[in-house]
DNA sequence: GCCAACGTTGGC
DNA sequence: GCCAACGTTGGC
């Protein structure tokens, strides 16, 4: 799950109330289907800093609620209105994360050499998707490296 | 700031 | 429904 840290990092969300935040502001209707399809309570995810001197995965959270009708896409005076959409068929949802707990920085670059990652979604090439999938072996690399 | 890659828009 | 033009993302 990929954030620019400058709009939102994994410190902000360590000193979140409840260290919880809504995953809003997706407007990719890929990425979208990724957190309404895919992602279910207490799936693992990792908090990916983008567009930033480090690029890389800055910590662990977990799904806390499952896909809802994201607000900002109704909210005109929000970045993330959405004209096209309304209430009765709202068109972008969020999710809710929670920490799990913040990590040392594994570094996209260190990411990228590793052959245990090469598989990884993130690391492909044109890679825009702000919400992409982890398989399990990956998940398994990333946590003995962030350990 | 550059640029590759990709998504979206809108005319036809 | 095609596709050119344009906008956005994001690493470097």
């Amino acid at each position: 799950m990929k954030s620019e840290p400058s709009e939102f990092s994994i410190d902000d969300l360590v000193s979140a109330k409840g260290q919880t935040t809504g995953w809003f502001g997706v407007r990719n209707y890929q990425a979208r289907n990724f957190m309404r399809d895919e992602m279910r309570l207490g799936d693992m995810g990792f908090f990916y800093h983008s567009s930033c001197p480090e690029p890389g995965i800055a910590g662990l959270v977990t799904v806390c609620n499952e896909a809802y009708p994201d607000p900002t896409q109704f909210d005109s005076s929000s970045d993330y209105f959405d004209p096209k959409s309304n209430e009765e068929a709202p068109r972008w949802v969020q999710v809710d994360v929670r920490l799990i707990r913040k990590t040392k920085l594994l570094s996209l670059a260190v990411m990228r050499v590793h052959p245990g990652l090469q598989t990884l979604r993130i690391l492909q090439k044109g890679n825009r998707l702000s919400i992409t999938p982890v398989t399990e072996e990956e998940a398994a690399v990333l946590n003995e490296l962030l350990t």
